[in-house]
DNA sequence: AATATTGGAGAGTACAACTATCCAATCATG
DNA sequence: CATGATTGGATAGTTGTACTCTCCAATATT
């Protein structure tokens, strides 16, 4: 399949997907002539999962290519390499404040909910970011609602957790893109049973 | 308090402000002369919202002042209100596809759940390209998936609504900043809770 | 009176994500 | 095998966003 077959199969213009060649989002098709590539399956799926990780959950260009090298090269251990991935997912934490406890409201939130606090790790200071967030906004969260947030989200990190194939490179894969792309789903389904609720509590007035 | 002071509380360039203001995010100070304006705490604590909307909870500047509008003039009905808040929050749901069943995935999905499913909420069209977008990139979520993120939203958004004040304004301001401001916090304990279960279950090699 | 600051408006900047144009080297087609 | 279309590759241009800077006359401050 050449360049325009490509893009038309993914729905895209074809400037489009050059402009992903040239940032490392899709490798390169193998070479048939100085003038000519060719592409085949695997390169639609990486598109159709470029435009995923850029539409629907949000990515820029730069960080859907640090989240796709890790998926194509991954570290030998997950842990880092899940690591990696979220610190490359937005939105940007709060960089560290004091070198004693630079997160210590996340590093409280973690520990009342029994959990490991590793500062090195993206999502605390994405979690300090969002405490601090809305604590500057006039509505902080109270520990009560932490824990129950949290709780909720350790259960579905279980559940996903349990389903994880034994694989290694498949493990990985599962649990970036999983994180990645599901996360837009868990608040589309927060948004609506929000509304779900408001509905049945307050009866609607249409 | 006057605008440089106004600007040096909230850690932010006067310039920054003024643009704030011209983009009608802040609302004007009481004018005492031709050339002077005096601010108050008010204006301080919509500064910090408007920051908290723009930095973690990642919304644009045009987003930010959608969502603001609603919450200084809300309509009559907090449904209809939540629903045009939660319309002006990313990402971008899909465009409805055909004219009888635009959105057979969110509907279905809302179905299982025993949801309410009204095609005219933006959440709706969000949750539709969330799925298509984990099926093209070839990570389809189960119905099993789908109900167990679906009941822990119910439930959080239970608990949400229990919460929610009575007094009218105080309820929309509750249930749209809840809706936005949250949010980041939800997926960083998520990504958190991720990661703790992996190392329960994998061992930190480190 | 001299100096600094303000509000307001407009222009300028920096970056991201495309999109368009060129060009010489193939390819496909009659 | 002539000829028009397509390709990869590079470079430049466009659009939109979020600031940031510069002016300026009218106050404030000292």
């Amino acid at each position: 399949m050449r360049i325009s077959a490509l893009a038309a199969e993914a729905g895209l213009p074809v400037a489009t997907v050059k402009y992903y060649l040239r940032e490392g989002l899709l490798q390169p098709g193998t070479a048939t002539s100085a003038t000519q590539a060719s592409y085949d399956e695997h390169h639609l799926r990486r598109l159709r999962l470029v435009r995923a990780l850029t539409g629907p959950v949000g990515l820029s260009v730069q960080q859907a290519r640090s989240v796709l090298q890790l998926v194509d090269e991954p570290g030998d251990d997950l842990y880092s390499t899940l690591g990696r991935a979220v610190g490359a997912l937005p939105p940007d934490g709060a960089e560290p404040a004091g070198a004693d406890d630079p997160y210590p409201r996340a590093r409280a939130a973690l520990e009342a909910l029994g959990q490991v606090y590793d500062p090195e790790f993206a999502a605390v200071a994405q979690l300090e970011g969002a405490l601090a967030a809305a604590d500057d906004a006039g509505m902080p969260i109270t520990p009560e609602r932490l824990a129950r947030y949290g709780s909720a989200a350790a259960d579905l990190a279980a559940y996903d957790l349990e389903r994880m194939p034994p694989e290694p490179h498949a493990a990985v894969e599962y649990t970036v893109l999983g994180t990645a792309l599901y996360e837009p789903v868990l608040l589309a389904l927060r948004r609506l049973a929000h509304q779900d609720a408001a509905v049945r509590r307050l009866g609607r007035e249409a």
